[in-house]
RNA sequence: GCCCCUGUGGCGGAACUGGUAGACGCGCUCGACUCAAAAUCGAGUUCCGCAAGGAGUGCUGGUUCGAUUCCGGCCAGGGGCACCA
C-alpha cells in the first residue's frame, strides 16, 4: 500500500468503482434527515466537456461532499440541455441527424464527467430533447395558455432573405446572414410569447429577499426588469398634416418636467403613424425601409448612427397649443419600449442631442444645475442629465426637478381632451413578453394545431408528447420541421377537418427554465412533478454557474416558477435559494508569425532571460505568446480535461480549479499551477503513508494539557478545521486551500522523523492521530480519490465521502493571550501582548509603558488612546 | 450606446462587518541531500536604502485616530444587451 508515490491512473478508477458500487451518491426522496439540494447549471451537451466544466462541477462537487458530510441528505443531480442551435449547424454540415450527434455528445461527456470522481445522483439523469421529458414542457405549455400566461403575438425577427430563415443574433455579422452574406431585414412574425410582465412587479420585489445572490446579479436583473415611473401625455395632432385620421400622438416619458425644453416629437419606423404617413410618402418609406434593414439586436440599434425623417406632422405642445412640434421617425425609437413615441428634449437627453445636432433643430436648457448662472448656461455636444432647478419654463420656474414633474402631472392629469386627461402617471417597465417561438426543427414542439375553422387549437392532453419526426432533411433552407412532408398534416382535433400542426419549436432557454423542479421526481410519467417531493425539496439551496447566465436564465426560471406555481406544479415562488457565479477558465493564446493561432500542447516553453519564449515542437519556429483570454476553439488556446486526468488524475484537475483565483473571477488554466497541485497531491500521499505507522490507534484521544507540542498541534488542526469550514461555507474554496496548504506545512515535521517525535510518545501520537484525520476529512471534498487512499491508509474502515466532518472543539481555537499591534498616529510601532479578557485601562498602561511608543511620541502626552477590542490600538499624538 | 463588474509584489491572489497590507501558492535566489540530474527538504523574496528609516493596494481628491475597504472625479480591462447556451 505504501508506494512511494501515489498512482492516481490506478487509484482512481478503483475508489469510484467503490462508490458506484455502495451507491452512496444516490439520494432518496424519503430519508428523515434535513435536506440540501446543490445545483450546477446543466451542460449543453456540445461534444466534450471543457475546463469550464470541470471548474464548475467540481465547485458544487465540494459543497455536495461538505454537506453530506455535515448529515445533510443531499440531492446533486446532472443531465443535458439537449435541444440547440449547434445540433442542427452540425446535421446541415456533416449530414447527420440531430438526435444521434446530440446522444453521441452526452455518451462522451458523460464518460468524461464520471472521471472526474463527482459525487452526482445518475439515476436521476434527464436529457430535455427526450420526449419523456419534454412531454411535460408540452403540458405545461398549455396549462400556461389555459391560465393566459401564454399568448401568440407580432413580433421582430432578423430574417435573411436569401436561405428564407430567421436568423439569431449570433449569427447576424455586421448586419449580413453568416452564412448566405445576404444584408439581414426585420421582419414581423406570429410568436408565442409568456407573459412575463404580468410579474414585472412580483420579480422585481422578490429580489429584496434573495439575500444569497450576488448583488450584482439582482442589481442587474432589476436593470433588465426596467421599472420607471413618469408620465403618459396625449399630443394633439395638427388635422391638416396628419396622413390619417389619428387626432393625438400618446408619449411615455420619466421627464415631464423638461417639457418646454422640447424640440421634436419621434416615432418608431413601425408606429402606425409612421406606417400610414410612409404610404403617402415615397422619401419616408425609403427610410422606414432603411431602419428595418438592422439587426434585432440592441446593441446595434443603439451604435447605429441616428437617423431621422421628418414625417412633416405636427404636434401641438400641451401647455400651448401654439406651440407646434415637428414629428420624425427615428431609428432609435422602439415600437416595443412605452408607446414607440416620445417628445425630445435635446438639452438633457444626449441621444436627444445627438439627433437635434444633426437636423439643426437646436435646444433650450430647462435644468440650469445649482450655483451656475442659468443666462450662461448653454448645452453644445452634452447634455446634462443632473440635478438642478428649473429654467425657461414658465410657470415651472425655480422648481427642482421633483417638484417640476409633479406639477406637470398634476395640471395635465386634469385638464382633459375628449374625455380623458390629457396626462396620466404611469409605470412602466422595460421588460418585455418573453418569445419562445423558434423556427427550427431541434427544440421541443409547442404543442398546438391551426385550424382554418376553429383557428388556435390545443392539442389534447392525451395526445402528449407531439414528438419530433425521425426522418428530417436539411437539404432546403428554412425550417426542417415545416418541410416534412407528412408531419404538420393532422385533423382538426376539435371538429375533425383539414388542420395544420404549429412547426414552431420552443426556446431552449424554457427547457432550462424548470430541470431543477424534473430533478426532484424525474420519474413520474403523468405529471411534470409530484408536488410531496417538489416541494420538500425546492428551493435550490446552492445553484452555481456562470454569470453570464445572469439575466436571462435565471430571470426566466424565476418566471417559470412562478406561472408552475399558478398552474398548480409547484408550491413556491423563488426556486434558487442560493447562487454563486463562478468565473471563467482563461489562457494564454500563442501565435505563429503568420498570425494562426497554435495549441498549447504544440508547443514549448522556455525561460528567456527576465520572461518566456515558446517554441513550436514541430519545427522549431517562434510564436509569439499573447494576451490570456477565455478558452476557445478559434484562438486555440484550451486544454482538454481529458488529457489531463490521464497525466495527473483527476484529483490534481480538481485542487488546481480551486486553488489560486476567488472562485467568481478568472482562473489562468497554467502548466505550472497544474505542476504545483500535483505536487501537493504528492506530497500529501508521502506524509501520510510517513505518519500513519507511528500515528495512535484510530479514535484515541489524550489530554494534551501538559505537552506544549501536541497541544498546539491540536490547536492547529482545529483552528485549520474552522477556517476551512467556514471557507467552504462561503464558497471560498481559494482560502480553505490556502489554509490546508499551511496545515500540511506545519505537519512536515511529523512526516519527516515520525519515529523520534511520536514512537515513545503516546500523548503527542494521539494529537498527530486527529490531526492527520482532520487533515484527510478536510481535503476529501476536493481530492476525494487521494482522500480515500489515504483514509484507509490511515487504518479506517469504511469510506471517507461517507465519514461524518469532524466537530470542532471551541476551547482550543482561543489562547489565553493575545498579541495586539500597537499603532502611534495610525503607523504600527510595536506589538503588545496581553491577558486574553485585559480590560482597556490595562491595555493602555501597557501600551503607553513601551519604549517605542515613548520614543514615537517623543516625550509628549497622548492626546487620545483607541482600543479596538482583540484587534488593534491606536495611540494618538 | 445602455447596464454591470474588476484593478494589491515578477505572477495568481489574502486581508471576516474601516483596524498589523502582501497569508497561501507559482516563479526566482541561496543552501542541504546526490558522482550528477530529477525529486525532496530548509532559508530568503513589495520597492528604495549598507543601515536607521521611508514609500506603497490603477490615478486623483475627500471623510476618519486609522482607508485595499466608505464617498466624488478620472483611467484601464472584462461581462451582458432579449433568436448562442
Amino acid at each position: 500500500m505504501t508506494a512511494d508515490r501515489y498512482n492516481a491512473r490506478e487509484a482512481e478508477p478503483r475508489w469510484q468503482r467503490a462508490w458506484d458500487e455502495q451507491k452512496i451518491f444516490s439520494t432518496s426522496n424519503d430519508d428523515p434527515r434535513p435536506k440540501y439540494y446543490v445545483l450546477e447549471m446543466f451542460p449543453y451537451p456540445s461534444g466534450r466537456i471543457h475546463m469550464g466544466h470541470v471548474r464548475n462541477y467540481t465547485m458544487g462537487d465540494v459543497v455536495a461532499r461538505y454537506k453530506r458530510a455535515q448529515g445533510f441528505n443531499v440531492l446533486h443531480p446532472m443531465g443535458w440541455d439537449a435541444f440547440g442551435l449547434p445540433a442542427e449547424n452540425a446535421a446541415i454540415q456533416n449530414k447527420t441527424d440531430p438526435a444521434k450527434w446530440t446522444y453521441a455528445n452526452i455518451a462522451t461527456m458523460k464518460k468524461q464527467l464520471q472521471t472526474m470522481g463527482l459525487s452526482l445522483d445518475w439515476s436521476r439523469e434527464i436529457a430535455t430533447c427526450d420526449p419523456s421529458y419534454y412531454k411535460h414542457q408540452q403540458k405545461m405549455f398549455l396549462d400556461f395558455l389555459k391560465a393566459g400566461l401564454a399568448e401568440r403575438e407580432k413580433r421582430k425577427i432578423n430574417w435573411d432573405p436569401v436561405d428564407m430563415t430567421v436568423l439569431a443574433n449570433e449569427q447576424v455579422i455586421d448586419g449580413r446572414g453568416w452564412r448566405s452574406g445576404a444584408v439581414v431585414e426585420q421582419r414581423e412574425m406570429n410568436q408565442w410569447v409568456f407573459k412575463i410582465t404580468k410579474f414585472s412587479q412580483e420579480l422585481l420585489d422578490a429580489l429584496d429577499t434573495l439575500e444569497r445572490w450576488p448583488d450584482k446579479v439582482r442589481l442587474m436583473q432589476r436593470n433588465w426588469i426596467g421599472r420607471s415611473e413618469g408620465l403618459l401625455i396625449r399630443f394633439a395632432l395638427d388635422a391638416r398634416t396628419t396622413p390619417n385620421a389619428e387626432t393625438e400622438l400618446k408619449i411615455f416619458t420619466t421627464r415631464p418636467d423638461t417639457l418646454f425644453g422640447a424640440k421634436f416629437m419621434a416615432i418608431a419606423s413601425d408606429h402606425p403613424l409612421a406606417q400610414a404617413a410612409a404610404a403617402k410618402n415615397p422619401a419616408l418609406a425609403d427610410v422606414i425601409a432603411q431602419c428595418k434593414r438592422m439587426g434585432t439586436a440592441q446593441a446595434e440599434i443603439d451604435t447605429a448612427e441616428k437617423l431621422g425623417f421628418d414625417t412633416g406632422i405636427k404636434a401641438a405642445h400641451p401647455f400651448d397649443p401654439d406651440w407646434k412640434l415637428p414629428v420624425y421617425v427615428a431609428n432609435f425609437i422602439l415600437m416595443e419600449y412605452g408607446t414607440g413615441a416620445i417628445f425630445g428634449c435635446p438639452a438633457h437627453d444626449q441621444r436627444d442631442l445627438d439627433f437635434v445636432n444633426k437636423y439643426g433643430l437646436g435646444n433650450t436648457p430647462v435644468v440650469c444645475p445649482e450655483g451656475q448662472d442659468p443666462a450662461s448656461f448653454v448645452i453644445t455636444d452634452t447634455a446634462y442629465d443632473g440635478d438642478g432647478r428649473m429654467i425657461n419654463s414658465r410657470f415651472l420656474d425655480g422648481m427642482s426637478i421633483e417638484q417640476a414633474k409633479d406639477e406637470v402631472a398634476k395640471r395635465l392629469e386634469s385638464e382633459t381632451r375628449g374625455n380623458e386627461p390629457v396626462g396620466e402617471r404611469k409605470v412602466n417597465f422595460r421588460l418585455r413578453d418573453w418569445g419562445i417561438s423558434r423556427q427550427r426543427y431541434w427544440g421541443c414542439p409547442i404543442p398546438v394545431i391551426h385550424c382554418e375553422v376553429c383557428g388556435v387549437v390545443p392539442v389534447p392532453d392525451k395526445d402528449l408528447p407531439v414528438v419530433l419526426p425521425a426522418d428530417v432533411s436539411f437539404d432546403k433552407p428554412g425550417n426542417a420541421l415545416d418541410h416534412h412532408p407528412t408531419w404538420k398534416h393532422v385533423a382538426c382535433p376539435t371538429c375533425g377537418g383539414k388542420a395544420q400542426r404549429e412547426t414552431d419549436t420552443m426556446d431552449t432557454f424554457v427547457d432550462s427554465s424548470w430541470y431543477f423542479a424534473r430533478f426532484t421526481d424525474p420519474w413520474n410519467a403523468n405529471a411534470p412533478t409530484s408536488r410531496k417531493d417538489v416541494d420538500s425539496w425546492l428551493p435550490v439551496d446552492q445553484y452555481i454557474g456562470g454569470v453570464e447566465h445572469a439575466i436571462l436564465h435565471l430571470l426566466y426560471s424565476r418566471f417559470f416558477t412562478r406561472a408552475m406555481k399558478a398552474t398548480g406544479h409547484v408550491g413556491l415562488d423563488e426556486p434558487f435559494a442560493g447562487l454563486f457565479t463562478q468565473g471563467m477558465v482563461v489562457h494564454e493564446t500563442y501565435r505563429k508569425q503568420d498570425g494562426g493561432f497554435v495549441a498549447p500542447n504544440e508547443i514549448r516553453i522556455e525561460p528567456a532571460g527576465d520572461s518566456r519564449r515558446a517554441i513550436l515542437l514541430q519545427t522549431g519556429e517562434d510564436i509569439e505568446i499573447g494576451p490570456i483570454e477565455k478558452m476557445s476553439k478559434s484562438k486555440r488556446n484550451t486544454v482538454d480535461p481529458d488529457d489531463i486526468i490521464a497525466t495527473y488524475g483527476a484529483d490534481t484537475a480538481r485542487w488546481f480549479m480551486l486553488s489560486d483565483s476567488p472562485p467568481d473571477r478568472d482562473v489562468i488554466w497554467s502548466e505550472e499551477g497544474v505542476q504545483g497541485a500535483t505536487r501537493f497531491v504528492q506530497r500529501i500521499w508521502r506524509m501520510v503513508s510517513a505518519a500513519a505507522p507511528f500515528l495512535a490507534a484510530p479514535g484515541t484521544t489524550a489530554d494534551t494539557s501538559g505537552h506544549a507540542a501536541a497541544h498546539a498541534l491540536r490547536a492547529l488542526a482545529h483552528r485549520t478545521l474552522a477556517d476551512v469550514s467556514a471557507a467552504i461555507e462561503r464558497l471560498r474554496f481559494n482560502t480553505a486551500i490556502a489554509k490546508l496548504y499551511a496545515f500540511v506545512g506545519a505537519l512536515q515535521e511529523i512526516a519527516d522523523k515520525p519515529d523520534a517525535l511520536l514512537a515513545k510518545d503516546p500523548v503527542h501520537a494521539a494529537a498527530a492521530r486527529e490531526a492527520f484525520d482532520i487533515l484527510v476529512r478536510m481535503i476529501a471534498p476536493m481530492m476525494p480519490h487521494l482522500a480515500e487512499e489515504c483514509w484507509s491508509a490511515l487504518g479506517h474502515q469504511g469510506l471517507v465521502s461517507v465519514a461524518p466532518w469532524p466537530q470542532i472543539q471551541p476551547d482550543l481555537l482561543e489562547d489565553d493571550t493575545i498579541t495586539l499591534p500597537v499603532q502611534v498616529n495610525g503607523k504600527k510601532r510595536a506589538d503588545v501582548t496581553v491577558p486574553r479578557d485585559a480590560k482597556n485601562p490595562e491595555i493602555e498602561a501597557a501600551v503607553l509603558a513601551l519604549d517605542a511608543v515613548k520614543r514615537a511620541l517623543e516625550g509628549k502626552a497622548p492626546r487620545k488612546v483607541i482600543v479596538v477590542p482583540k484587534r488593534i490600538v491606536n495611540v494618538v499624538g
